[in-house]
DNA sequence: TTATAATTTATGAACGTTCATTCTTTTTTA
DNA sequence: TAAAAAAGAATGAACGTTCATAAATTATAA
């Protein structure tokens, strides 16, 4: 379960919350029940808290240091919990990597889709993903490194990557409703992948080096680059 | 110094051994310093393998469990020397790491600018380049490997990376002309990189996880997309 | 040429850390 | 008071690196 459906409970729980503390005037009898509820409320959101530091920690120090850097010792400090907490929320430093792998590739998918307007021709929709995933990874830096690092990790199992893939399965299809209309060329989808999403990973790592700066009009020509690769 | 000026050396070396060893006959007192040479010779040759033996043994360890994966007990196991004797070739572990980077680096350059003919067109000899490091990455599956892993971590340093970055100057000399002839959009080196050598990468992490088939056909198509990335 | 001393080269064991993980105890909650 | 959650200390294994010693080579002496 990702952190998503987690704060989904969560708001759900409170709607009955804000309902029974109203009720309290009402019944004392439930109002013992409603105790253990908020009580129980308050651990959840707890249990919530820290796994969701666990799992930034982890993010900082796989930045800062790579994956092999982020020792579960520093992950435990940084989140102010005891190591032995962690095994509480994960099986393994794998299982935890694994983790945040999937909740960071859904929360970069959810922007990658955001906006998107399925009535719009393939081009626009096309450019508006890419932009899209552009801005996420200009905004979010800590958790575009981290993706591109899990692409090169042996950490990271081949079915917990599939699984990962599977959130951008909008985009699989735009390609191959390009395809079909003729404005995209007849090429794999690995091929597209490699020249119209893999350059940006690049292009970040330079820029995060401070070797290549990434304004408006560089990422216009990428973008025409991109473009220019996959259109017939 | 590296493998390559090392062989040389000992081609030179070699021919002044022939040399002496018909000298022999005509000298005695020759004879003794020759003799010397000779193990001095047989000694330098060990060491060279040795070297030679541990940057292999690092090479192929790191392609098996990645950098880290690759500990100095494995690598000198391999080798069939002591962890010990590493450190009289290497300062340290980065240090391997890092002179195993250049000579692989350097390799794959000499591939990439092999049968490279200046008076060719832009267009012909990029097209030659291109499909040269193709066929490098498929045939040194390896050091591909290696050099793609290079990319992603700390333990390369910035100057080393510099430094491997010198022997790709005719490719960004080849760009420049491109521009300059209007044959080549007008944009930076690194957008060029992004587009027509980096994609390159993932295809080969896709064909060694046996997702996406590396045939003529798609390797054309490769080469396609990676040229109307560039071209005006 | 041979015996021996000096020097270089290579080794295996050991060092101090750090790692992921577990175990026992303590604290918090019900 | 019983049960659950969390903590800190401890574990064994693995890491990069070093060190004292052993082996191999070279220099020197007779």
């Amino acid at each position: 379960m990702n952190v998503h459906s987690f704060l989904w409970y969560l708001c759900l729980f409170n709607v009955i919350l804000v309902q029974m503390y109203f009720e309290h005037f009402l019944n004392e009898y439930l109002f013992i029940g409603k105790i253990k509820i908020i009580a129980n409320m308050a651990q959840l959101q707890k249990s919530i808290d820290k796994r969701i530091a666990l799992l930034k920690a982890t993010l900082t120090l796989v930045n800062n240091g790579g994956i092999q850097g982020a020792s579960m010792a520093k992950i435990a400090k940084i989140a102010a919990v005891s190591p032995a907490t962690i095994y509480l929320f994960f099986q393994s430093k794998q299982d935890l990597v694994s983790q945040l792998y999937l909740t960071v590739k859904s929360s970069f998918a959810e922007a990658a889709f955001s906006d998107y307007d399925l009535q719009e021709s393939v081009e626009i929709r096309f450019k508006k993903i890419w932009f899209n995933m552009a801005n996420y990874k200009l905004t979010h830096q800590e958790e575009a490194s981290f993706l591109s690092q899990c692409d090169n990790t042996p950490i990271i199992e081949e079915k917990t990557r599939q699984d990962g893939l599977q959130f951008l399965t909008p985009l699989f299809d735009l390609w191959m409703k390009g395809k079909e209309e003729g404005i995209l060329k007849d090429i794999s989808p690995y091929l597209m992948y490699a020249y119209s999403i893999y350059p940006m990973a690049f292009l970040m790592n330079m820029k995060n080096r401070g070797l290549c700066p990434l304004d408006e009009k560089t990422l216009e020509e990428s973008f025409q680059a991109t473009w220019d690769s996959i259109k017939v």
